[in-house]
DNA sequence: AATAGTGGTAACCTAAAAGTGACTAATGGA
DNA sequence: TCCATTAGTCACTTTTAGGTTACCACTATT
């Protein structure tokens, strides 16, 4: 018989827990146009909080996705962009969107 | 300036969705190697409860990815299976943990 | 009369995620 | 003096997914 199945294991699973999060996607999406400030952010997707676009901002960022780069001025300015890595994961959503197409409509 | 986005009208949310529940990837990997009955599928996914599986299972079979058919018998007989609509995730699901192997590792 | 076998349901609980609204630091400008 | 500006934080509540345990129907077998 087939081995006991852990999701743990998942190589599936650990990749859309890289941008499964509730507006990771929209997010990407914003800084794959053009880097963007926080606020910049917060105009395009403005259904989110500023308390959740902190949170999901630092995971994208813990996880490689995105770089945040901090300038020592008042007013506060932070821009945000993709890293490469986050840009390797383009493609991929782009077959995702593809995939949906094709199969769904 | 770019419109509003909205995380509903996402192409790739949307199809994530399809997959994305806490057991759904491991239940399609275990029916895409064969049809199983309820509890051929508990065997093999041992973490999950009766109860959590047929929840999966409801959401799986209301998106179209999965049959279910009741044999009318004693004691019951429930058998469940790929749908040409499930069938059809599984290169998209290849892809991804190719871009995962290929991006991390 | 009791038990096993199968595919569930019902009632309840918990932890994590997401959401809300008020608040802050530090400066320039009216 | 007071406000605007920006990128947050803090404390709190709500929502949701998922988990636990007990129980059920119906028959064949012992």
């Amino acid at each position: 018989m087939e081995n006991e199945l852990d999701h743990a294991d998942c190589p599936v699973t650990a990749t859309i827990a890289l941008f499964g999060g509730r507006w990771k996607l929209l997010i990407l999406y914003v800084l794959s146009r053009n880097t963007r400030r926080f606020g910049e952010i917060q105009v395009r997707i403005p259904a989110i909080s500023k308390k959740v676009l902190t949170e999901q901002l630092r995971e994208l960022e813990a996880d490689g996705l995105i770089s945040r780069k901090e300038y020592k001025e008042l007013p506060p300015r932070v821009e945000y962009a993709l890293t490469d890595f986050g840009k390797s994961l383009c493609p991929l959503l782009i077959d995702i969107a593809a995939w949906k197409r094709k199969n769904i409509g």
